[in-house]
DNA sequence: GACAATCATATTGTACACAATCTAATTGGT
DNA sequence: ACCAATTAGATTGTGTACAATATGATTGTC
C-alpha cells in the first residue's frame, strides 16, 4: 500500500512512470465508456424484456417512432449500424410483429421498414423506460444532459474523421 | 425550419411535450453512450489490428499486462464480462500464441491466464496506442479526464444495484 | 467419509456487430 | 440503346456478449 522507493514491485518493462500508467485500465476513456454501455444495456435488460424487445431494437424502435417509414439506409445512418447488423435485427422484429418490411416500388432495391399498429403501440408500453432509466442511473437531470452533451461532442469529432 | 404554433408536423399519438420528447433518440443518455462506444471502437480497430488484437482483446491484454497470472473469472471481474465471453477469447488469445491457459493445480476447477513472452513484448508495441487515439479524440486532456470519471461515476452506481 | 451446497469454468443457443463480398437496380455518359 | 459506375440490401464469416445449463471440484455438515 505504501509507495515506498523500494522497488519491491518488479516493472517487467523498464517504464518508471510512462507506458506503464498510460495502459492502465483505470486510466482509459475508452475502458470507462465500455464497461459502462455495458452496465446500461443490463439496466435496461429486465425494463425492455417485458415489451420483447432487446436494446438494439429499442433503439430502432425509437428511430422509427421519429419517423417512419423510411429504408434500412436510412435507419442505419440515425443508428450507426451496417445493413450486416440491421437487417437480421429487422428481420426479427418483422416476425415479432412490430414492423413490415416492404420493398419501395420506385427504387426496387430499396426496402421501406414500416411500423404496424403493434409497433406504433408498443410505444405506449415503453413511455415509462426513460423514467425508470432515470431512477437507475440516479443522477441529477443536469448531469445526465451535459454527460449526453459530452458524449455526443465526442461522438461528432470522431465522425469527422471517418468519412 | 421555423417553430411556429401552427400544428404542420402531427404527432400520433396525443401528446404535446412528454412523452415524444422523452423517446426522441437525440435526447437519450444511453443512445449517446451506445454510438460513442462504436464509434471509438471503429477509431481503435485500425490502431489494433497491426498487433493482431481486437478492441476486447486488447482490454483483456491491458489487465493482463497489470496483472498477471490470474484466473479467469477474476479478470472476467476486472472487465465486466462473465465466462461465455472470455473463455471463446481467450481461447484466441492461446491460439496467436498471447497468453496460456494451464489449470491450477491448487484447485483444479480454476484456470490460470498466464502470458507468454510474445503477450509481454506486445505491451512495447501498444505503447503508442493510446496517445493515437487521443490525438484522434482531439479533445484537451482534461476534458477526457472528466468525461471518465463521469463514466466511472455511473458505472459504480449501476454496478451497486446490481450485485 | 458420504453428501448436499457451493463454486469455477465450459458449453450451448440466441443476438448483435462489422468487413468483405455478392446481386440486382439505377444513373450517367456516349 | 448501351455500358460503366454507383447504390441498396443481403449474405457470409469472424468475433463478441450473455442467459441458461452442464460438469467437475471443493467445502461444510453431519
Amino acid at each position: 500500500m505504501s509507495p515506498k522507493p523500494t522497488a519491491d514491485r518488479r516493472t517487467p518493462t523498464s517504464d518508471p512512470q510512462g507506458v506503464a500508467q498510460q495502459l492502465r485500465l483505470d486510466n482509459q476513456l475508452c475502458f470507462a465508456l465500455y464497461a459502462a454501455t455495458g452496465l446500461v444495456t443490463r439496466a435496461y435488460r429486465p425494463l425492455l424484456e417485458p415489451l420483447g424487445l432487446t436494446y438494439p431494437q429499442y433503439l430502432a424502435m425509437m428511430a422509427l417512432w421519429e419517423k417512419a417509414p423510411r429504408t434500412v439506409s436510412d435507419l442505419g445512418e440515425a443508428l450507426g449500424l451496417d445493413s450486416g447488423t440491421l437487417t437480421p435485427l429487422l428481420k426479427r422484429m418483422e416476425a415479432a410483429g412490430l414492423v413490415t418490411r416492404t420493398r419501395d416500388r420506385a427504387d426496387e432495391r430499396r426496402v421501406q421498414i414500416e411500423l404496424t399498429d403493434k409497433g406504433r403501440h408498443l410505444k405506449d408500453a415503453a413511455a415509462g423506460v426513460p423514467f425508470a432509466l432515470a431512477c437507475a442511473l440516479d443522477m441529477p437531470g443536469e448531469e445526465i444532459a451535459s454527460l449526453r452533451t459530452a458524449l455526443q461532442d465526442m461522438a461528432r469529432k470522431l465522425r469527422g474523421r471517418e468519412e
